[in-house]
DNA sequence: CTATATTTGTGCGTATGTATG
DNA sequence: ACATACATACGCACAAATATA
């Protein structure tokens, strides 16, 4: 039984959340070391599901800024 | 093979500095830039060995100013 | 009051090492 | 060999707070 990675189970609840509007468009997504201590992961998973979306397109990255839900 | 990390190493080079007292309380200890320097590391890696003295409640940092040794 | 420099706060990019399944 | 995950540590950039000229 594989278990889903902690990185895709993190991605799945901002998923969730910017779907539900609880992360708006334009809105900036918690930071790598907000999602670290609310996880309780590593910054290397934290950032693998940031990734995620990005790759999803959900979000943008703004290095030095932070990560932020893409507008439609 | 664990080797103790800088920041570790770090903190205790002034831990032992302002237990005998070459930082007197009240004083400020070098800046975040000067440890860099005097020690060779990145600024995370010096704020991660002040971050472990603050937490022991060795030292206070004041944002914009800078860290001091604690009185007691 | 304005401008500049200093110092700390925050955030991301990247690389490497260790450990486990 | 590979994926997952944690830890350490280098870097850059910009903002906020403070001190000083």
């Amino acid at each position: 039984m594989a278990p889903v990675p902690r990185y895709q189970q993190i991605a799945a609840i901002l998923r969730a959340r910017i779907e539900a509007g609880k992360l708006a468009p334009g809105q900036r997504i918690p930071s790598e070391p907000t999602l670290m201590q609310e996880f309780g992961v590593a910054r290397n998973t934290a950032r693998h599901a940031i990734g995620l979306l990005r790759d999803e397109e959900l979000v943008v990255t703004v290095p030095g800024v932070g990560t932020f839900v893409r507008s439609r």
